[in-house]
DNA sequence: CCTACCGATCGGTAGG
DNA sequence: CCTACCGATCGGTAGG
């Protein structure tokens, strides 16, 4: 993915024997790099939440740094540069969560509580990257797009799985597992849109409450004659 | 979405006054007006959901049509007028479909069903209006982005207050009805992002699916110790 | 309903 | 890391 991720210090050759470290001085120097990067990125998440990524100059992204848009143009090579890089980020937060997830022990409905739990608390912490993603998924390059659509498929293949399994072993019963991880993907995909923090419930609270409906969406009816599930 | 097959036939301005009545005339005028329009922004509507609104010019627009760009503008003020025409045929569509919906009688299932089945279909069978709408409600007039929060508003209360009678009467059982409401919206709003058409399922098939399974997220769970719900 | 154009914006770069 | 700029794009309009 991102290309321009690969400026390395240059420069400076001649003068570095005179550094006792220079494995340090080079260190200090990627760290102040990196956070650099990372100022750049945060403040174009926050513009492009906000107003768009068409909507948005990069003299604005610039000028919210106290800087000048050539200051940007040394650490990403273009504008789709710097959104590819907010996508990529926000790929690798949900691929990191779903590989969390993967290792897990536990039945199927315990599984399933922590995939839709974890899931949607990763969306949250990321919330203005996840939303920047799917709207502006038309802006990417067809590689980047795809990355979208696989972790999508990933997510779907392994909530079947997972129902599936719950299925055979008689803890859910379900009419249609395809429609079900669906519906198990839409709760995560749209809390963004009605979360909204600060609110009656933390992000966790939200996160369990979701998961408990997902829950007892596919869960086998077990005898009982009133109120909510212990 | 034909292109140039729209040339109609012009000149005979000379020869109209033979028409004996002029409001018919008229009406004519008007519905070749309304016809244009339409055209217009169904041209606009497909190039908008595929490549963007910001990414779309009102050339390549007009030239889909098989015309030139001042043709637009003797329709549409501006391209955010354009948009705005396009966000508010998505708002009218949704709020037809609750408006039919607030008329209706039965038991609290009964309505919960019809409902999201209802506004899914309504929201298939308008899916790029709608993809449109929620990418680009950043590139919105105040006015207009004040439109589709309060459609979701409605929306949410109106299943609130019916959870709320569900619960009443016993139909329901529901640990947190707020939340409730907001995993029926993400089942509705999702919609869009998996549905395909000419896929497995009919788009009446995808909302009976999803439908049954709001229901049973909702439903007082009954004596049943295997298998799907009858 | 077109030709032909203006004017502003903005991504990107040269050069220091 | 800035000043200063270029060049292309594109929304919008004049005039017919």
């Amino acid at each position: 993915m991102a290309d321009s991720v690969q400026r390395k210090p240059r420069a400076r050759r001649a003068a570095e024997d005179s550094s006792p470290r220079s494995g340090e001085r080079e260190s200090m120097r990627d760290l102040v790099s990196q956070l650099k990067r990372d100022r750049i990125v945060s403040a174009a998440v926050d513009l492009f939440y906000r107003q768009g990524y068409a909507g948005t100059t990069l003299d604005e992204v610039a000028k919210a740094l106290g800087m000048t848009k050539p200051f940007i143009y040394q650490y990403f090579g273009s504008k789709n540069d710097l959104l590819a890089e907010i996508c990529s980020r926000a790929i690798r937060h949900a691929n990191d969560a779903l590989n969390r997830l993967l290792s897990q022990q536990g039945s199927p409905s315990d599984k399933l509580s922590s995939i839709v739990c974890e899931f949607i608390l990763s969306v949250l912490n990321n919330q203005a990257n996840a939303v920047i993603y799917s709207r502006e998924e038309t802006e990417l390059a067809p590689k980047d797009r795809e990355m979208i659509r696989q972790l999508r498929r990933d997510f779907d293949r392994r909530v079947v799985a997972l129902l599936e399994e719950g299925i055979a072993r008689g803890e859910f019963a379900i009419a249609d597992v395809r429609v079900a991880s669906f519906a198990i993907a839409s709760m995560v995909g749209w809390a963004p849109v009605w979360f909204r923090a600060g609110g009656r419930l933390t992000k966790e609270e939200a996160a369990d409450r979701m998961a408990a409906l997902a829950l007892s969406m596919v869960e086998v009816k077990r005898a009982a004659t009133e109120g909510p599930r212990a």
